[in-house]
DNA sequence: CGTATCTCAAGAGCGGTGCTCACTAATTCG
DNA sequence: CGAATTAGTGAGCACCGCTCTTGAGATACG
């Protein structure tokens, strides 16, 4: 007993658990509206009003695999990220956008779940903006960790002036009121790599790009000169 | 008789357009999900058998629809176009992405599916490959208008050296090669552009953009720059 | 031990969906 | 008038989310 209720009844043969992983694996293989709560039960070995017993409807279901979505993509590109010396901000950058978008390609309905046209009907609640900013926290951290090491960012007076409205989101992820500039670039960035992404996956660069992972290194350097990250100079050489 | 065939049988009391129609309004009032052929049917009047007399599927319904919606935007957008000077193509490209997401304010499941998430199970055909390059043809025709009059782009290497895999794009829309390294900024801008307004309107943007009006204009700006637009020069002043 | 109580899954059922098919009403041609 | 053609009807299939009643299983307590 995990908690201090005492358990009494029959043993549940499925879990809350058990239901999203079923879901997980029906959003991975059909898409969103191939997860239905009587498949889920199918493949459980149990009849679909069981079901309701640990989830009350098909929403409250979606919104603990989207939580569950934005996790796992946190958790690959963190991960991968780890991978790069923390001071070459400018690589740290463009492995964040690799890995989201390797993440993307092999789970195109997670990152449709979490990315695309809200589920109809689904109103997302407040739970779920934390895990929501995963990739944006990891970003902003690359902005901060740049900024840490005396980078800047190239002249801009438009983003300077939008910069203010920022203040309050570099303060969300603490960072000085003095990056609020590089926030707003970052919001631009960020925005900009999901609908990079989402292009790809729905078919929208069908025709425009071929190379895609060509254009995507483009967008990086891209991206990365308006974050002013740069390679780390190495010493001893030059 | 409009074709040659001759017309026999009983006078069909719904048509293609009606039921297309229909779809359309249920597009606008509940989304992709609420195009039901049942629902349609009830609406005009009908059975729901009877749709399938002039579609096939809700799938070619959905073709159609597509379709229409990137008509919609497109007539949408180049009205808007149409009121400024050919010459400022700084302000043309300003109108563009405003009206593009005026559009998208004002008819947001019309937005949602056609730079949503697909529809599930519905395979687009290359025939609305041509209508859904709207937008990214009215971008590229200010490019086209900028650089005849003498605009010139940033220094970007990424950029130039992505720049050979868009001459075929560029051809596609009359392009010079030479103007391949503008087209390829262009893609980026454009895709930067719909990532941007699915953010606002997927609900991204909760918690990290306030003023999308004001942050818009930022992006507006930023995006000109690296497409090298500037406002026209002012006869006798400076 | 026996029973009351609690928990869970079963199963029937409601109204919704896309789609098919046999049928019939309506229209026009020979 | 009869044949041919066309379009809408209505029943039906299999699926969906969801609700509600029922009964099986497991524990707690007198």
């Amino acid at each position: 007993m995990t908690d201090g209720s005492v358990r009494r009844g029959r043993k549940p043969v499925i879990s809350r658990e058990r239901v999203l992983d079923a879901a997980a694996d029906a959003l991975a293989e059909g898409g969103a509206d191939s997860i239905s709560l009587r498949a889920i039960a199918r493949s459980l070995g149990v009849v679909s009003s069981a079901i309701y017993r640990h989830y009350s409807s098909r929403d409250e279901l979606l919104t603990d695999l989207i939580v569950q979505t934005y996790a796992s993509l946190g958790e690959y590109v963190t991960l991968a990220e780890a991978s790069v010396a923390s001071s070459d901000t400018r690589e740290r950058f463009a492995v964040i956008v690799r890995s989201t978008r390797a993440w993307a390609g092999q789970n195109p309905h997670r990152y449709a779940l979490i990315y695309g046209t809200p589920i109809p009907g689904y109103r997302a609640p407040q739970s779920i903006l934390e895990p929501a900013a995963v990739v944006g926290s990891l970003i902003a951290r690359v902005i901060a960790d740049a900024a840490a090491s005396g980078a800047t960012l190239p002249a801009d007076p438009a983003r300077d002036a939008a910069a203010p409205a920022f203040v309050p989101l570099a303060e969300a992820f603490g960072l000085e009121p003095e990056l609020a500039p590089a926030v707003a670039a970052g919001v631009a960035v960020w925005s900009q790599l999901f609908g990079h992404l989402s292009f790809e996956l729905f078919g929208h660069y069908a025709g425009v790009v071929d190379d895609v992972d060509a254009y995507t290194e483009f967008l990086i350097a891209e991206m990365s000169s308006r974050l002013g990250l740069s390679r780390p100079v190495e010493p001893g050489q030059g």
